[in-house]
DNA sequence: ACGATGACGGAGT
DNA sequence: AACTCCGCCATCG
């Protein structure tokens, strides 16, 4: 496993309940700019083995991400069981939930 | 080992 | 502002 994978898992671990990331911001934190798509990957082949809380991954617009199906709507669905407000499009506002690792040091 | 894949992102239209 | 196009790069088959 490769040292930017193992960084994307412990980053997303971190993400504390009631908050956010996105794909982008978790490959930028692990050392690879342009690797979103890897965080992906990640996702969708070890999120529940590694215990990731792979609900509070959104995009860049803060919008879930998966297709329309069941996964879409469990994603949501825990979202909310944390008290996050998701709007009708399965989008939540970045402004109140996206969390920011490398600010929490200034705070 | 090589090519396809992917729950993205951002630049261009 | 919405949508399309294409680069990205670790994994998987």
């Amino acid at each position: 496993m490769q040292e930017f994978t193992k960084q994307a898992i412990e980053i997303m671990k971190s993400i504390p309940q009631g908050k956010v990331m996105s794909y982008g911001q978790v490959a930028r934190l692990a050392g690879s700019p342009k690797g979103a798509r890897q965080v992906v990957r990640i996702l969708h082949s070890m999120s529940e083995k590694e215990g990731i809380p792979w609900h509070r991954i959104v995009n860049v617009k803060g919008e879930i991400a998966m297709q329309d199906h069941e996964g879409r709507y469990t994603q949501r669905t825990l979202l909310e069981e944390e008290g996050l407000a998701v709007e009708p499009g399965g989008k939540v506002s970045l402004e109140r939930y996206q969390h920011f690792p490398e600010y929490q040091s200034k705070r």
